[in-house]
DNA sequence: TTACCTTTGGGACAAATGTCCCGTTTTATT
DNA sequence: AATAAAACGGGACATTTGTCCCAAAGGTAA
């Protein structure tokens, strides 16, 4: 995807940076880009009218953002936040609209993109719902491992669409419940270790 | 897409029929054909290692399966079930790697039914976990009165993801709390009347 | 019809989660 | 350094949901 960008530069497209912390796409509103990450993490959160927030997903490095809002040309449904800084390809949503339909690489690249996603959140949601949220919070120690970064709790719990509150208390009880393999558990484990919690996971 | 796929009869594309109850994709296998239904209705459900399943989606007349499979070239994700008769459009999985790259119409539809797909999970996996289950099952209640068909209450539970026992009550503390809307609440209300009980639900 | 199975409805209790609240620790700002 | 703001950790209690159980109602095959 980047080469895609780096040379089709011609076109309008920018390099936009963005400090922590800034909410560069709104719900609700109208995008005039497509951003695709170059630098830095992001999450991807939906704002119900209760004031709680979902997050369904966290967007690092090459990921692309926007792109369904030009599909359907409906207004933005989430809201992108930086957590960390970063920097993102802006795309202007018309030019991106051409490209779409004149690029056939991007066009195989958006559809794989949009159905690996489709997987994503199917395989979430499901192990979200039917399982303890043990097993999620592991899962999500993972990523998090593996992306290198340290997210704040609120951020974790509202991944887990839980409380920060139930958030503590599931942690504590990871580490009293599986006496040897959890003592352990701490919130900067590698992705091997966690790989080998999750194995173990009755 | 009806459309589309009855002038392309000539490529290997047939017409397949199944009995109510017929899991005719199964979860981890390949499968050999893309669906589009012509008619009935299907439960797209995920079943996890512990024996609980979770219904992400009911597939009703025009709606495309196994696409995702081809696009990713991954064994199915998840398992196709009829709950009516259904007829549906059988296309062989190679027949349909060509169409999509083939065809600029049916690429186009593709984008837009995959951003589409995305968007609903999304909202729906967010409502889901941040509301009570009464809204969800308001919205439930709905889009099978809108569909027309009666699910079983196992069905409908398992796409609220909770136990029949919590449907049960779910339906009783409507009926119970608010006294005046809802005391006529019942399982076959016409959408409009669904409709505004959801506009009235606090 | 009878036997059997599935669906439905709900009581009683246990387990999980949310809410409210407080004090401590960390981080940012002046 | 001093202060304010945010993040963290957890007690106590209410609410929600699951589990286990039983019983009634409807459908189906011998």
């Amino acid at each position: 995807m980047e080469r895609l960008l780096a040379g089709e530069q011609a076109g309008g497209i920018t390099l936009a940076s963005f400090p922590p912390g800034e909410r560069f796409i709104r719900q609700g509103e109208t995008s005039r880009y497509v951003y695709v990450i170059r630098d830095g993490i992001t999450k991807c959160y939906i704002r119900e009218d209760n004031g709680k927030d979902y997050i369904f997903e966290f967007l690092g490095k090459g990921e692309i953002t926007g792109e369904l809002e030009v599909i359907r040309k409906t207004v933005c449904l989430c809201n992108i936040e930086t957590i960390t800084a970063v920097t993102a390809y802006a795309i202007p949503t018309g030019e991106f609209a051409l490209l779409m339909r004149a690029d056939a690489e991007l066009n195989g690249l958006l559809l794989e993109e949009l159905a690996t996603r489709i997987q994503q959140t199917c395989v979430r949601a499901s192990y979200q719902q039917l399982y303890p949220v043990e097993y999620g919070l592991l899962r999500l120690l993972k990523l998090q491992s593996e992306a290198k970064v340290r997210f704040s709790k609120k951020n974790m719990a509202d991944y887990l669409a839980i409380t920060v509150r139930s958030f503590n208390r599931t942690i504590r009880q990871l580490r009293e419940k599986n006496v040897v393999s959890m003592e352990g558990l701490h919130l900067d484990m590698s992705p091997q270790e966690l790989e080998e919690l999750l194995r173990r996971w009755e």
